[in-house]
RNA sequence: GCCGCAAUAGCUCAGUCGGUAGAGCACAUCAUUCGUAAUGAUGGGGUCGGGGGUUCGAAUCCCUCUUGCGGCACCA
């Protein structure tokens, strides 16, 4: 029998004839080795530890502890769950049951939809099966065997998972005792090292394959953690995520609300507006520096631009349209694109004028399907940094380098520094010819690798009038959002009948790079607040300072205090109210306020004010003019900030 | 849009079996002038999301619409 070679991760090294298991290796090294190892990882991937060992690997045996088993237990789990659920309601459907981030899932086919109150049941449930310690043991069989199999049960769902098995794959069939399912696995060794680290936490609807014209299972979320303390830790995690929502900070610093007669848009309330208001001209100065001009277009235009454009064919069911008295039909602009296509056109165009950019913070407004709607983050009428840059095709490289730079410069001054990268090409729906589209995505892919940007590949995901790129910001609990994007578009202009005079004489159509960074201003607002967990930084803060008095003899004082903040540019108010100031502190922080000046007689007296930083204890009495100096230095905006220090060197 | 859940005072929430609505905070008034996360008293505040139905009687049961929440699908 032919030998294969196993290297140990200390790097000693062992031949065993092939078709040995894991199993067995294990044991001839140590009786207890065998027994804690629950599954074996071979150059990295992970196998069934009773899987037969067929070519030489680097060999690694796991423990239900080893980070990498983590995936091995909610795997685990997963089956388990599905085992419950038939168990306790005979006739559902198993569907499939993948690990997700933090924990797994399984879908199901059941007339009678499950229940909360169905969770601690089917939990239940899954203790017993646990505490069965059942082990897992895996069978290929012939493919017409396993859909007998699971015709029998009459599991439909099943046998088009098995339908899709591309033929020469094996069809695995695992089983932890009396119970069975389709499943390319590993598991561990049996269901008693699912362990007591895991809990399901929600009840939800998702379509068969994802598709949305399949019907729709019932998915059951739970998470899984090697043991009770993580899992405990990980709970926790979701709490405090729960508490820097930002549509619960929204309400506790007086930013914004939404009410029922404008599904998907925001009432800002003063405060809110002054954040947004801060953004907006943090950015008008940035594009203003990099040479962008500003514009606006109308909000309203006619419905035969939106059919020039090819957005009346993929998302006039998407779109707000007007009915008028003269009988023409005006759509509100989704997007900033054909308006800025008319101000290009508007005089003739030279090829001298370009690059040309022109930016807007244009409101746009999309019919987004109700089930999409959360808070900032995906409203129907939001303000987009949207910008245009009209150029050349050979400037498009040039263009696309700068852009990326100046994207993440502006991420960095909002403090995200974690940004990732996704190229999307072509989708299926778009208008315009292949070779148009292979000449936007060859020029697209030239600037990212000129730029020397690692990136990740999204197929399909492009506009559909040209490829893009996505910028992904990670916030500072871990998650994504996608904010900006640069799209090439060798469609469009062309399309709305933009030309410019070449060098030659000759009209020649112009490329059209769509650029955003915020992307939507509302959703940018909603990520820092939940990035910052509310305590914003002190030159995005609506209100920088709050004045507060301890007796009402200080209250003149502390009214020129007010005016001295106010006058040095600061966003300053004064709370005179008779109240004790531990009230004040207690709601002033809760409100997010960065700095507190509190005033008592003593500071009336010597010009003094206490300075109290949100989140600290600590109290600092310092003159008022050194107060104010120090607030205004780091009140000052980064570009400012950039600005100042070129200026000085 | 789809599946499920929910909607009671500005906010957070209680309300049993269907018998006519309650708390804390907030707000107003009064007292209190206080040194860094809730001073006390008194008072006002409700079409129980909208509409329809069942019933002698509906916050409560049924239907329907709206909005929100958790997912899925969508995202120019």
């Amino acid at each position: 029998m032919s030998q294969v070679s196993l290297t140990f991760p200390d790097g000693a090294k062992r031949a065993v004839s092939a078709g040995t298991t894991g199993l067995d290796v294990a044991k001839s090294i140590s009786p207890s080795l065998a027994k804690r190892t629950v599954a074996m990882s071979l150059d990295g991937k992970l196998a069934d530890l009773k899987a037969p060992i067929k070519a030489d690997a680097a060999i690694k045996f796991l423990t239900r502890e080893d980070q990498e088993a983590l995936e091995l237990i909610r795997h685990d789990a997963a089956h388990v769950m599905a085992q419950a659920v038939q168990e306790l309601y005979p006739g559902t459907q198993v569907t499939i049951g993948p690990v997700i981030d933090n924990g797994f899932y399984y879908d199901f086919a059941r007339d009678e939809p499950f229940t909360p109150d169905d969770l601690p049941k089917i939990e239940a449930k899954m203790r017993e099966i646990i505490a069965r310690d059942a082990p897992f043991s895996c069978e290929v069989m012939e493919r017409k065997q396993a859909k007998k199999l699971f015709k029998e049960k009459g599991e439909v769902f099943k046998l088009e998972l098995i339908d899709a098995i591309p033929e020469g794959d094996e069809i695995k069939i695992y089983s932890q005792r009396e119970w069975l399912d389709l499943c390319r696995g590993p598991h561990m060794t049996s269901t008693g090292k699912v362990g007591k680290g895991f809990k399901l936490l929600k009840i939800a609807g998702a379509y068969w394959r994802g598709d949305s014209n399949n019907p729709m299972l019932q998915r059951i979320y739970g998470t899984a953690w090697a043991s009770e303390e993580q899992l405990n830790a990980y709970l926790h995690q979701l709490e405090e995520a729960e508490k820097r929502d930002h549509r619960r900070l929204g309400r506790e610093m007086d930013l914004f609300h939404f009410q029922e007669e404008a599904p998907g848009a925001v009432f800002w309330h003063p405060k809110g507006w002054a954040l947004f208001r801060t953004l907006i001209g943090y950015m008008r100065r940035r594009q203003q520096a990099w040479g962008y001009r500003e514009v606006n277009s109308p909000d309203m235009l006619d419905r035969g631009l939106w059919e020039l454009s090819g957005h009346w064919e993929k998302f006039g069911d998407h779109m707000y349209v007007t009915e008028t008295p003269d009988e023409r039909i005006y759509a509100c602009k989704p997007m900033n694109c054909p308006g800025h296509v008319q101000l290009f056109k508007h005089g003739l165009k030279s090829y001298r004028d370009l690059p040309l950019k022109i930016a807007e913070f244009g409101k746009v407004h999309r019919y987004e399907p109700s089930g999409a709607l959360h808070g900032l983050l995906r409203v129907r009428h939001f303000t987009q940094d949207d910008a245009h840059i009209f150029c050349t095709e050979d400037q498009i490289t040039d263009e696309c380098v700068r852009l990326n730079e100046q994207m993440l410069a502006i991420y960095r001054d909002f403090g995200f520094d974690n940004v990732r990268i996704k190229f999307a090409d072509r989708p299926d729906k778009r208008v315009g010819a292949d070779a148009v589209w292979d000449k936007a995505e060859a020029a697209l892919k030239r600037a990212v690798e000129a730029a020397g940007l690692t990136y990740e590949f999204n197929p399909g995901e492009g506009a559909f009038y040209g490829p893009k790129l996505e910028y992904v910001l990670r916030d500072a609990i871990g998650r994504d959002w996608q904010c900006g994007t640069i799209q090439v578009d060798l469609n469009l202009p062309g399309r709305l009948g933009a030309f410019y005079i070449g060098p030659d004489g000759d009209k020649t159509v112009p490329v059209m790079i769509h650029r955003a960074m915020f992307g939507s201003l509302e959703r940018f607002t909603g990520i820092l607040i939940e990035h910052h967990a509310g305590h914003l930084p002190l030159w995005l803060a609506p209100v920088q300072a709050m004045v507060a008095t301890i007796v009402s003899d200080a209250d003149s004082y502390a009214n020129e205090v007010l005016e001295a903040l106010k006058a040095a540019g600061l966003r300053a108010e004064v709370d005179l109210r008779n109240e004790k100031i531990n009230y004040k502190v207690r709601e002033h922080s809760l409100a997010k306020i960065p700095v507190m000046l509190v005033v008592g007689k003593r500071e009336a007296e010597e010009n003094t004010v206490s300075v109290r930083r949100l989140g600290s204890q600590e109290q600092q009495v310092m003159t008022l003019d050194a107060a104010i100096k120090m607030l205004t230095d780091e009140a000052v905006p980064p570009d400012r900030h950039e600005a100042a220090q070129t200026k000085a060197a």
